[in-house]
DNA sequence: CACATACTTTGACACATATCAATTACCGGA
DNA sequence: TCCGGTAATTGATATGTGTCAAAGTATGTG
C-alpha cells in the first residue's frame, strides 16, 4: 500500500509518480528536510470530523491513506461534496486562515500534517513550490469544473458510471487490479458519500448500481466490491467524450 | 463605468477596492511598467467564442467591459457554465498550453490581454504576484465549489434566487443603484445563459422568475431590468445563510 | 451463536423539472 | 411608426428523481 506522507508530496522530481498534481520542489533538498522536520501525523476514525466549516485550520495536509472529503450544507440539512481526498492528495490554503468547509474522514483515515505558518515561509521563499501549488490548486478548479457539468447536466446514471470510472483510474494509478480492459476496486464510498458527491439520493444511487449490474456494466461482489468487465463501455455511459479513456 | 484592465489587476495595493480578489503586486512599480508595455486590447461581439476548449490559449486578460463565460459542452449538446466572467475578472491559466473550457463572450465584451510567456516571467520573477495568483485561483476554486452546492442541491426556485442575489452583490461593488435594501440592476444573461449557470432548462428559468415577480420579491422593467425591493428577502430565498446578506 | 446496528435494496407513489408546442413581448432597423 | 425576428412567457404533458416505507443483508459484539 502506498502511504505517501507530506515530505513524499515534496519529493524530488521524478520520485512521485502517483500524483500529476504532487507538490514537486525539484532540487530543493534544504526545503525538504526543512518539511521533514516539520511534519506529524494525524489519525482519524471513519465519520470523525477533521475540521468543522469556518473554523481555525492551522495546518496544510497530505492523506496518507483512507479517504476524506470536503462538504457543505445548507441550513436544513441538505449537504453537497465538493471535494474527495484520496491518498496522496493535499489538504489547505495557504494564505486562508479558516477552513470554508467541513473536511471530513469518509473512512479511517491518516494524514501527514504541517504547521501553516513555516510551511507559508517555505512557499513564500521558494518560488518553485510556490508555484507547483499554483499548479495543483489550478488541477483542483479543472476537477471542480468537471463535477459542476456532471452536477448540473449529467443523468442519474452517467453520474454514476462516471463516479465510478474516476474512482477506477484512480484506483488504477494507486494499486493496478487491471487484466486488459477489466479492472475491479472497492468501493471506498457509502451509497450515501456518493449520493452527497453526485448531488443524488441514495436510493437513487442503489437504483443505478443496480440498473448497471443488470445491463452487465459492472458485476458487484458484496456490496463494495465493483469488478468492471470492460473499461470503455462504462465510460460510454458516463457521457463524457470517450477521448480520455484510458485507464491513465 | 469601470474599465479594469489588467495593470489596474496588478495596481499598487489600495488602488484595487473592487474586487477582493484582483491581482495586486503592491509596489512592484518596475513590473507594472512592464506590464503596461505588454498589454493589448481585443473586442469581441455577443456570442463570439473567445477560445474554444482545446484549443491553444496563448495570453492571459482581464475583463474590461461585457461579459464572458466559461461553458464545458457533453457530446450532445448538454452545455454547462463553469464560470461567469464579470468586469475586473481575470481569465487565464499560467503553465497551462490550452484551455480546458469554452470562452465565450456572453455579451459584447473588450478584455485587455497580455502574451502569455512574457507573463509567466513576470509571476516566475515576482514572489508576491506569484501568490496574489494563488489567492485569486483559491477564490475562484471557493466559488466552484459554492456552484456545486448549487448545482447539486438547490431547488430551481433556490438557484434563481441565488443568482439573482450573485449578480446584484456584484453590481452593488461596481456601479450601486441602492437605496436602503433595494436595489436594481440590469440582467447581464439571456434566460438562456441563466438555465446554463443554473442547470435548468430555460423555461424552469422564466417560470421561476415570474414566480418571484408574482411573489413580490422581484420587479421586471422589461425582460431584463431588474428591481429588488428586499434584498434581505431575496437571499432568504436562495438557500443560503443569511449572514453574508449585505451587498458586499 | 444470537442479536443489535448500520448499510443497502426494492417498492409505491408524489412531485419538480424537462419536453414539446404555441403565443406574446420586446427591440432594432427600415 | 410599423415591421420582422429574436427572446421570453405560458400551457399541457411526460418523465426522472425524490420521498416514504419496508424488507433484506452484512458486520461486529456480547
Amino acid at each position: 500500500m502506498f502511504a505517501p506522507d507530506l515530505t513524499k508530496n515534496f519529493n524530488k522530481c521524478g520520485d512521485c509518480p502517483i500524483r500529476k498534481r504532487a507538490v514537486c520542489a525539484h532540487c530543493e533538498t534544504e526545503e525538504l528536510i526543512l518539511l521533514e522536520e516539520m511534519k506529524y501525523y494525524r489519525s482519524f476514525e471513519a465519520g470523525q470530523t477533521v475540521v468543522w466549516s469556518g473554523d481555525r485550520m492551522d495546518f496544510v495536509a497530505s492523506v496518507v491513506s483512507g479517504i476524506a472529503s470536503l462538504t457543505q450544507t445548507l441550513e436544513d440539512g441538505r449537504t453537497q461534496m465538493v471535494g474527495l481526498l484520496l491518498p496522496s492528495d493535499f489538504v489547505g490554503r495557504p494564505g486562508r486562515d479558516s477552513a470554508p468547509y467541513d473536511v471530513v474522514a469518509t473512512t479511517d483515515l491518516v494524514m501527514c500534517c504541517f504547521r501553516k505558518k513555516p510551511f507559508e515561509e517555505l512557499v513564500s521563499t521558494t518560488p518553485r513550490v510556490a508555484q507547483r501549488l499554483l499548479q495543483m490548486t489550478l488541477d483542483e478548479l479543472d476537477a471542480a469544473r468537471e463535477w459542476m457539468l456532471l452536477l448540473g447536466r449529467k443523468t442519474a446514471r452517467e453520474k454514476i458510471a462516471s463516479l465510478l470510472a474516476i474512482i477506477a483510474r484512480r484506483n488504477s494509478m494507486l494499486a493496478t487490479q487491471t487484466v486488459g480492459d477489466s479492472m475491479s476496486f472497492d468501493l471506498p464510498l457509502t451509497r450515501e458519500a456518493m449520493s452527497d458527491y453526485l448531488g443524488l439520493t441514495l436510493e437513487t444511487v442503489s437504483r443505478q448500481i443496480s440498473a448497471l449490474k443488470k445491463d452487465g456494466l459492472i458485476e458487484l461482489q458484496g456490496k463494495r466490491h465493483i469488478i468492471v468487465p470492460d473499461f470503455q463501455k462504462l465510460v460510454l455511459e458516463s457521457g463524457d467524450d470517450a477521448d480520455g479513456g484510458l485507464p491513465i
